[in-house]
DNA sequence: TTGCGGTACTTTACGTTGTAAAGTAAGCGT
DNA sequence: ACGCTTACTTTACAACGTAAAGTACCGCAA
C-alpha cells in the first residue's frame, strides 16, 4: 500500500510548534529570558528584541496569560518599574518547543546527504559540535 | 550609560525569522520539500503535514507568490495532480532562516551554564554533535 | 446516459492575532 | 504651573490561518 510515498505519516507537522512561543516577538522575549539568568525589565526585553512599547506589552500578557512568564510591578528611583520572568512552566514549555525546532533542523540536514549545492548547510552546524 | 543592561541592543530580534516561512505549516511544507529531493505532490504534502485540503491549497499559494516553491499542474492516470517542488531562491532562503534558528538554540543553550535544572537541555543537543 | 460517489483541489467566510498609533499616568526639570 | 519624558496600556485595523462549502472532473453502475 502507496510504497511510492515518502511515508511517515505526519512526519513533517511539527505539532510541537506551540503557537504561543512560535511567534518571533515571544520566541525572542522567552530566549532572552532564558538566556539571561535574572529576571529582565520592560525596557531591557523592548530594546534586546527590538519591540515597541505596545508591542511588547501586549506580547507580555500573552505570555503572562499562559502562565510562561510571571510580571512583577515595582519601581526603581521612584519610577514604575516592570520585571518579567520565566515561570519553571514557562521553561518546560519552551524546552520542548526547542526540541521540535531541533527536530525541524534535524530534517532539513537529511538534505545534505543528496542535495546539490547543500555546501550552503556546511556554516549551518549548531551548538557547535 | 546603561552598565546595568545585559547589552546587546536588538540581540534577540531574529529578524531573519521570515514571516513567510515562520509559521508551522509552511515550515512543515518546505521542510518536507527540503528534506525529500524529489518533488512531492498535493497529497503527499497533505500527509506529510497533516494539513486539511484547504489548509494546503492556502499556504501553497502563499509559498508560490513569494517565490519559494514552484507549483506544476499535470495528470496521472487521467487525475489532475499537482506536484511541489522548492525554487533555488527558496532554498537559499529556507537555509538563511535555519540559521537563524540555529542561533536562537544556541542563545538559549547559553542558560546550561549557570542555570538550575538545566539538565533538561541534556537531551536537547541537536544535530548529533 | 444519467446518476452517484469519490478524488483533487479552490474559494469563501470567519474569528484570531500581530502591530502600530493613540492614549494614560506620573515623575522631573525649569 | 507647565511641558517633556518615561513607562507603559488600550484601541483599532489589517493580515492571516483555518474550516467549511464549493467546483470540476473521472469512473462506475443501473
Amino acid at each position: 500500500m502507496k510504497p511510492k510515498a515518502p511515508s511517515g505519516e505526519g512526519r513533517f507537522a511539527y505539532e510541537g510548534l506551540d503557537r504561543v512561543i512560535h511567534e518571533r516577538a515571544r520566541l525572542s522575549i522567552l530566549t532572552s529570558l532564558i538566556a539571561n539568568s535574572d529576571p529582565l525589565t520592560f525596557n531591557d526585553l523592548k530594546q534586546m528584541c527590538s519591540l515597541t512599547d505596545g508591542n511588547l506589552s501586549r506580547h507580555l500578557r500573552v505570555l503572562e496569560k499562559a502562565q510562561l512568564v510571571q510580571i512583577l510591578k515595582g519601581h526603581d528611583r521612584n519610577r514604575p518599574q516592570t520585571v518579567c520572568r520565566i515561570t519553571a512552566n514557562g521553561r518546560k514549555r519552551y524546552l520542548e518547543y526547542l526540541s521540535t525546532l531541533e527536530q525541524v533542523i534535524k530534517d532539513a540536514a537529511d538534505l545534505a546527504k543528496d542535495q546539490p549545492g547543500s555546501r550552503l548547510l556546511r556554516n549551518l552546524n549548531p551548538l557547535r559540535a
